[in-house]
DNA sequence: TCAATGTGCTTACACGTGTAAGGCAACACG
DNA sequence: CGTGTTGCCTTACACGTGTAAGCACATTGA
């Protein structure tokens, strides 16, 4: 098949009889003030571009105009329904504003993390969006980050490690919540499944959880908090592992809802029923959350919502860079469901 | 914060005291046959790009080389876990050819679909792989992909609606396999749960499973196919509007897993336990799948390695356009887990 | 009648890059 | 000494676009 080239300007020109920049004109809606063309020629202009297909080179216009009305996004995994929750939100937004997205997941590998970011960084956008921000951690990466944050590219990112614009919504007061409520409805060993990419990414869960059951006087078992991968099948093993301990805990933490959801399966599979032997708590709340078996008792966090703001934060930083920082945070709450209960007396 | 331009080959040739050709030379490793670089320029060239922090400007190489180094991927539903599967085979196999992935969900909006695709169009790729073709519908949107075409522009779908290049896994002999296995179950009341954006998308499954319906002389209560939208709460509803029938179906196939999903937690609202009172089929096989209480009976679709197929199909038409057609049939097959069962004597 | 003001269009430059073609010195060979 | 040949670098064009500046002509006002 014979690649035919697509037109430009210059193609509509010819067909038309006017000069290129006549053509630019027309398209850009020039026609009234500043450089006035008559109605006739703008039809005969029209009909060529009509007759030929043209639509305008976003490469050309990019380099012309500086802007490239794409904004990227780095996610740590696609494959969790957070994450895709959340993308979609900034790509609504984006797309209300006539931006595109360029979506990177770092597929939880750190490999390719460091890879994935200096690769985007030769990119040109308007805008940078972080979530997972393991990404930053080699010192490699700190360089581009500098760099881009010194040329004044508009930068979001979700969790607040850097003194950039943040729409982050930490969970640090919502795990004390889920603490105090397992603590009050009797348990004391509670599990916790530390399933994440990168250790620090989940410390908003990890350390008022700590921190919550010192405060009540309950000591805290090392081997009931258990750190492992962040597929659904690392939740399986993990979730046995701490159900086959001798001491087995009556509740069990997931840092999120994908690792809560195998965690179940995995109390099942021990014959054990949720939540008459065992309480499970998940994070994020994704929108399966409410149509498992049992309704998965979790913590809210609008994911669709903070993808929204976070592209509004961005655009309103592409639209005056000198605006003071921006900061929200999201609220973030216990959803109390089914997958919750009593401690069995036992 | 002042907006600091980044730097230019222009900035680079001028720290180093050599014209931007050289620079380009450099930076291209055109050093060696055609066009001769003493060892010492480029050293001076390297550390005045490495002094400036210099990255070349993905926007101008795009302009001048025709290349964007970009494929568009269209999918419906960011929400739908099967999607994004799809999604991550896609972007992994572009990663290793160093590609980036322009990503745009259509969210299941009619509406937006057609501005989408014709938005897309503006934009530079080499390459383009649609899923969901029900973009394809509107004439508008038909114009603009007999012009892709026209242009030569690799196009890969995953269905097989269009003559072009197909990494495809239609459902038709699966679900066959489904209804076949029902029926030696036992079950002769089968509700089907049909919650698609467009209908045409899951034809590959409603058609064989009137048609084995038939073949099997069953006869087909046309108010157990029901149809509803995309969303788990869809099917939710759906599938309870399906357990109030006077003649409850005792077996019921929904045209992928998070509908599945949402049919079984109907199922535990109506007090009905899965599979002893009612079979649930799915399909996809979604990670999750295999997790759930009860486990999922559905059909695979490894949507990992199709995207990863339609991908490295696409390049292939990228290296070669005179390629003849390219079509992938991926197999799909029953996956009998825990959510089926014996119809209820009754 | 002649400058001033529109009107309608064109010519020309810039964005940052890749690369063909050309120039210039040094050196080898007859 | 003249004529390649080689090594190193520069000048110049092209990609497709947006827009400032300029040119030709008609119309107006004094």
């Amino acid at each position: 098949m014979e690649v035919m080239n697509r037109p430009t300007q210059v193609d509509v020109a010819r067909l038309a009889g006017v000069s290129r920049a006549t053509v630019s004109y027309v398209l850009n809606g020039h026609t009234e003030g500043r450089v006035p063309i008559s109605d006739q020629t703008q039809q005969r202009v029209l009909n060529a571009i009509e007759e030929l297909g043209y639509e305008p080179d976003a490469r050309a216009q990019a380099l012309r105009s500086g802007s490239t009305s794409t904004v990227a996004l780095i996610i740590p995994d696609l494959r969790n329904p957070h994450f895709c929750e959340y993308a979609t939100g900034v790509e609504d937004a984006a797309r209300e504003a006539d931006y595109h997205l360029l979506l990177s997941s770092t597929t939880l590998d750190d490999e390719y993390e460091v890879e994935i970011f200096k690769d985007l960084a030769r990119r040109r956008f308007d805008g940078l969006i972080i979530t997972g921000s393991s990404i930053l951690k080699s010192s490699e990466a700190q360089t581009i980050l500098a760099r881009i944050r010194k040329r004044g590219l508009p930068l979001v990112e979700m969790n607040e490690f850097y003194g950039v614009d943040s729409a982050s919504s930490d969970y640090r007061e919502a795990t004390k919540e889920v603490v105090s409520y397992l603590l009050s409805l009797g348990h004391r060993n509670i599990g916790f499944v530390y399933g994440v990419a990168d250790h620090e990414l989940a410390l908003d869960r990890l350390e008022p959880f700590q921190e919550s059951l010192n405060n009540a006087g309950v000591a805290i078992e090392p081997d009931l908090i258990v750190e492992c991968g962040p597929t659904i099948e690392d939740g399986y093993q993990t979730a046995l592992k701490l159900l086959k301990l001798s001491h087995r805990p009556t509740a069990i933490i997931a840092v999120n809802d994908l690792l809560a959801i195998s965690t179940i399966r995995a109390a099942g599979d021990m014959g054990l029923r949720v939540p008459d032997h065992v309480s499970v708590v998940g994070f994020d709340n994704i929108p399966m959350a409410n149509y498992l078996m049992p309704r998965l008792t979790t913590v809210t966090k609008d994911a669709y919502t903070a993808g929204k703001n976070a592209f509004e934060m961005l655009q309103a930083r592409m639209q005056t860079p000198d605006l003071p920082r921006q900061v929200i945070h999201i609220p973030a709450k216990l959803i109390v469901r089914e997958s919750t209960g009593p401690a069995p007396s036992q």
